[in-house]
DNA sequence: ATGCCTGTTCTACC
DNA sequence: CGGTAGAACAGGCA
């Protein structure tokens, strides 16, 4: 999926439309509501409201709707596939792993504002919508990560360090092709347990997270698959020269460089 | 036909 | 209860 880069890109892609009035909120995929079973009707209190401002955490985008007598949030998660678009314009053209087509049926949510239409195009369904995200149980944002919050997830527990960058509710934003390129930078073994990382080591990876996004928010995102251009067999690590390798760790692919990462 | 995949969430098992 | 691992979800592609 988009990872926090694409996200925020997507919410960029509305700041021409905040103070705009929402005409029509149409959800045309009932199981893309979230939690399951909430009716998609609950959206209906958008209608005739006004988008007032947006928010990203992580990979969640939220959507700030006031009402004249009430207001809320309505969180949007792009799944693996999902792409947001303005008027049939989308700040990302392609998306690896999603297929090359771009159908207009695959629309999940349509919401028409200020003349505009926007929509969630989505082909694999795996994102969502949600009235009222519970936001507290992300954790802090991937660009704001510190060494502290890494030593303090590193408490009791025993999870791989690639399982705890992958787990939103303690950090959120990074997605595999992130943490595999943080974790090969900061030369730190992806299957080491988080409870054997020091000081030294926690500061270096909180560094490489931030610089990474950072660099790749510049370069225009994580999809464009030049991110981290190691991923296929028989590439050498461009840090120290070994041959990189692909195993599962935390249940995803991971590529990582034995010699130097450690 | 089979397995794979940049995500999230539910369940089962310590 | 809390933490963790694995399956499930979904759909197109190699």
């Amino acid at each position: 999926m988009p990872e926090l880069i694409e996200v925020e890109q997507y919410r960029r892609a509305l700041d021409p439309l905040l103070g705009s009035s929402i005409e029509t909120f149409e959800i045309l995929h009932p199981n893309f509501v979230r939690p399951s079973g909430t009716p998609a009707q609950v959206f209906g209190v958008a209608i005739g409201g006004i988008l007032r401002s947006t928010d990203r955490i992580g990979k969640l985008l939220v959507l700030h709707i006031v009402q004249p007598r009430e207001e809320f949030e309505v969180g949007l998660r792009f799944g693996m596939t999902g792409r947001l678009l303005v008027d049939g314009l989308s700040p990302i053209d392609k998306l690896e792993y999603a297929s090359g087509r771009d159908e207009p049926s695959w629309d999940r949510l349509r919401i028409g504002l200020g003349g505009s239409l926007v929509s969630l195009r989505d082909q694999r369904r795996l994102g969502s919508i949600e009235l009222d995200p519970d936001t507290s149980l992300l954790g802090p944002d991937a660009t704001v990560i510190s060494d502290s919050i890494l030593m303090a997830a590193a408490h009791a527990r025993t999870k791989s360090v690639k399982g705890v960058l992958l787990d939103q509710a303690i950090v959120a934003g990074l997605g595999n092709l992130l943490v595999d390129e943080s974790l090969w930078r900061a030369g730190i073994d992806p299957r080491r347990s988080i409870a054997t990382l020091g000081p030294h080591a926690a500061e270096a990876l909180a560094i490489e997270i931030r610089s990474t996004v950072d660099e790749l928010g510049r370069r225009g995102g994580s999809h464009t698959g030049d991110s981290f251009p190691l991923r296929s067999a028989g590439s050498v690590c461009s840090i120290c020269g070994g041959a990189m390798q692909n195993i599962s760790v935390a249940g995803r692919t991971t590529w990582w460089c034995p010699d130097h990462q450690r």
